[in-house]
DNA sequence: TCATATTATTTCGCATACGTTTCGATTTTA
DNA sequence: TAAAATCGAAACGTATGCGAAATAATATGA
């Protein structure tokens, strides 16, 4: 189990698969953002603004913001929770399954396009 | 050639890295930021602020600012063409790599830490 | 030489994100 | 039922980023 990546291999995975983000014109999320939706979609549900602040350790008028920016998009949607009126369920939708799917291929994209791992490519140590 | 990943795969190991990320309270990078960091370490130099304009698509101006931003940081330095006075030259320094590579060895670990792919934990397509 | 082109930066007004604090609604506890 | 606790959002001032247009420095070419 497990992907097997060196730390080059790794890095240029990275580098292609967010050039690929910045080139295509991609609604830009931030780091928060992107952990957020990532979070939403592939940790098991419920989630709640607390829970969300908890996991990614960022407060939660942080979360909130991520989440109206992520709304605004339509990737994510507010139910309150009816057992307990004070709470807010962050949910999926049609667009952020759409958005994060793409992401998907276009890592896999990168990950395809990977080089031999060649360490004599490493940043050099100085 | 290449890394196997499939879709999941691909976002679970983005999931994990980038939450690693935003929890540790590294120099939050944006995703320009961060691509013209990779580029200027994994590309070949010599990089110009027009190069680096070109490959990533996005305007001189908005490169300029990512390398004034990198270099508050330290990552990167500029270094004055002595053959063309008018043009910069984007150059790698020792915090550079180090940060790139606690940032590789922080993508292999969430690639260690991967799950089996499980194509029904992918996000739902409704 | 001197006009033009090229390169990078600066400036401008505007949009968005941040943390802290405050607030309103709701639930829990005494 | 009254007081305290919890939850998420809103308000505030600050910091940073954006694109477009203007600018400064340097190189090129007629």
């Amino acid at each position: 189990m497990g992907i097997d990546l060196n730390e080059f291999q790794a890095l240029d995975l990275w580098h292609r698969a967010i050039v690929s983000g910045v080139q295509i014109d991609a609604p830009d999320l931030s780091a928060r953002q992107m952990a957020l939706l990532l979070s939403v979609y592939l940790n098991p549900p419920p989630h709640t603004v607390r829970g969300l602040s908890q996991f990614l350790k960022v407060s939660k008028p942080a979360i909130t913001r991520a989440i109206n920016r992520l709304s605004e998009f339509g990737m994510v949607r507010r139910k309150i929770d009816d057992n307990d009126r004070r709470s807010v369920l962050i949910q999926r939708t049609v667009k952020g399954s759409v958005f994060l799917r793409e992401f998907g291929e276009l890592i896999v994209n990168a990950g395809n396009q990977e080089n031999q791992a060649d360490p004599s490519s490493l940043p050099p140590k100085y």
